[in-house]
DNA sequence: CGAATTTGACCGGCGC
DNA sequence: GCGCCGGTCAAATTCG
């Protein structure tokens, strides 16, 4: 068991995570809400995003009142998770699904040309040696593709949303219940048809207003959001360079990757997403509700001077 | 009526 | 080998 000393969601405290911050091929951790800070400077230095900051520090505050608490990677969710079920309230219970009985779906699959019994049989037999010559195909075949996973992003965020509008189009495929937790965990897919980047969702069960997202895989293609969204000319024009950037739903996703996924992604100059799209999607969050609700998260991630400028 | 979601089944990995 | 668990599939259901 590992120590979880460097996680804590609730504290915001400008310093609390950001001695811990690191880049590394697949992973990068900190606390981004740091921003703001003199001291952060070099982080944002770090992730290319000094322009960015220089040209519109105002937009910035603009965006979701969907709290970027934290960008860790994945294992420090799990780390995160784990300390959650640790920490658990062990009088929770799980979610009880009745087992129902389900539909044999092998043998439903009939074989409309077995119309002889003799010869039906054959035709099975060849059937069924077919059928576990491709399972056999693609069990070697996904041992093969599994070595090779995508790098993978995480995400904590203070919401009361589970689901993060990130400008791209998700359909869900699966949910399972996470253990030791009353909050289901969501699997979803971009929709579009040769993307492969998955996502997944779930509560923190420590702090379930903490919404922890995972991203795998880059998107193969701009974001549906740029064709629909106008462009306001004070926001900048190119904040998320690359695909894998755009699969990142928060504002502090801007400067990310141009540290390291434009360099390694040839997609990376063709794709761009706009801030405008981030921030017409924030002000979707911004209800008047949530920002009563999150002005104290507010107040200690940014400095009270752009406070007083943005949420009026 | 097609698209999206739900949800139980299934599969592979991993620890014991 | 067995059981647990995470992740995915796919039929059924719901939604727009």
């Amino acid at each position: 068991m590992e120590s979880y000393k460097e996680i804590k969601i609730e504290d915001h405290h400008p310093m609390s995570f950001f001695d811990n911050f690191q880049v590394t091929n697949h992973s990068f951790t900190g606390l981004m809400s740091d921003y703001s800070t003199a001291s952060s400077l070099g982080f944002m230095e770090l992730l290319g995003v000094q322009d960015f900051c220089s040209s519109s520090a105002n937009s910035v505050f603009e965006l979701p009142k969907v709290e970027p608490a934290v960008c860790i990677s994945e294992d420090q969710v799990k780390q995160v998770s784990t300390v959650s079920t640790v920490a658990g309230d062990s009088s929770c219970n799980l979610l009880n699904m009745p087992s129902t009985p389900n539909c044999s779906s092998i043998s439903s699959e009939g074989h409309p040309h077995s119309t002889d019994d003799a010869d039906g049989e054959v035709v099975e037999h060849h059937h069924q040696q077919q059928q576990t010559k491709t399972k056999q195909q693609l069990k070697a075949k996904k041992r093969s593709e599994k070595k090779q996973r995508e790098p993978r992003f995480a995400f904590m965020t203070k919401s009361e949303v589970d689901f993060l509008e990130d400008g791209y189009r998700w359909r869900k495929y699966g949910q399972k219940a996470v253990k030791n937790s009353p909050f289901p965990r969501n699997y979803y897919r971009c929709t579009s048809a040769t993307c492969n980047v998955k996502k997944r969702v779930e509560r923190c069960f420590s702090d379930p207003s903490i919404v922890v997202t995972t991203y795998e895989g880059k998107h193969t293609h701009p974001s549906p959001m740029i064709t629909i969204m106008p462009r306001p000319s004070c926001y900048p024009t190119r904040v998320l360079p690359s695909p894998a950037s755009a699969a990142f739903p928060l504002p502090m996703q801007f400067n990310i990757n141009q540290s390291f996924n434009e360099l390694t992604n040839p997609l990376a100059m063709n794709n761009q997403l706009d801030l405008s799209a981030f921030v017409a999607q924030g002000r979707r969050f911004c209800t008047t509700e949530m920002m009563g609700a999150d002005q104290g998260l507010l107040q200690d991630l940014m400095p009270s001077t752009v406070l007083k400028q943005d949420y009026r």
